[in-house]
DNA sequence: ACAACGACTAAACAGTTGTTCAATACTCTG
DNA sequence: CAGAGTATTGAACAACTGTTTAGTCGTTGT
């Protein structure tokens, strides 16, 4: 199993009961059905957003399915999914800010790199799903698995994961010495 | 491109400048060849690393295009990335249980959990490269735009993101009602 | 010098790939 | 009912897939 090279369209329509020139008389060719995947997931989950509410629900409760392939799009870097992605950044990006100006959210250096590492931790453990199941036991697509590992992560996103900025100053150590 | 099954042996042989029937010869089938990438990799990323120092660095840090092989073995599932995934949480297990002993790390109600989130949130920009990049500018591969994103999430993890615990205690209600 | 062996290849194998074409069945509009 | 248009198909296409086979070349040990 490897992605949409490693499908056939004639897999594609053996899977819907058709033949595989109906496939490729309905949307032009294998890209064309895979523009069409990418559009129908990506507006799955752009209409189940609400602007108002924390993205990291939205993108858990998606129907599972369609959360998988949101994945794959992801990793393939289909052109649709990288649209998904600047958007779910730029929007994860306001809310930021304004939870920082509500003064629910700690400042940052840098805001743009914060809310692109926030989506990517957020987007994490789907892309890395099988793995993560397999550890945490369970379908990671399954709720019971996924909670396990979001409430882990809440509780270092509102406690922090280290008591002091050992880390952090460390790490700005290296980068002193490498740019110099 | 997409993944082992859209690189065809030709083009390996060819990008090698050798024939197609010669890597079939030395790895005996493609798989082969798949198996004989996977070690090669692994054993660069663990012969980098040393249970003493952050995982971070470590994969920050690793020869770029064995990092980007590394992301693709971990999507297609493969048996040695699958191993190596597991290996790296147990360490990052032990690693934070030992700062939780020095005090150093904040204690966890679900420490499997907690270092299987983290793993995936320190390989999340590295799967993510591409859609990374593009928001941050730049190669993701290359060091300061992957350091613009190590920093944030540094910060995250040791400020934490979220002032009070709102977030914290929304998701518990959440799930209180979902088992209820 | 000769035999053995590994590196290496060109050519061909059978199977699969995405796509095309001509033709049939179906469902509407007039 | 006639006819236009769409849904749907089987068969074929050329290109490509991983793999095999037979064989050549260069090296090495004896």
């Amino acid at each position: 199993m490897d992605g949409i090279a490693g499908t056939s369209v004639r897999a594609v329509a053996s899977d819907a009961g058709v033949s595989p020139a109906l496939v490729v008389h309905h949307f032009g060719s294998k890209d064309g059905l895979r523009a069409a995947c990418d559009d129908y997931v990506l507006d799955a989950i752009r209409s189940g957003s609400d602007a108002a509410t924390d993205a990291l629900g939205e993108v858990l409760h998606a129907a599972t399915p369609v959360r998988r392939y949101l994945a794959r799009a992801l990793l393939d870097d289909t052109a649709a999914a990288g649209a998904l992605f600047t958007e779910i950044v730029e929007r994860t990006e306001q809310w930021l800010a304004q939870g920082e100006s509500e003064g629910w959210a700690r400042p940052a250096s840098d805001t743009r790199a914060r809310s692109v590492t926030y989506v990517s931790w957020l987007l994490a453990p789907l892309l890395l799903g099988d793995h993560v199941g397999r550890l945490l036991g369970g379908d990671p697509a399954e709720t019971p698995t996924a909670v396990r590992g979001a409430r882990a992560g809440l509780e270092m996103l509102t406690d922090g994961l280290f008591v002091d900025d050992r880390w952090l100053t460390a790490f700005a150590a290296v980068e002193e010495r490498s740019s110099r």
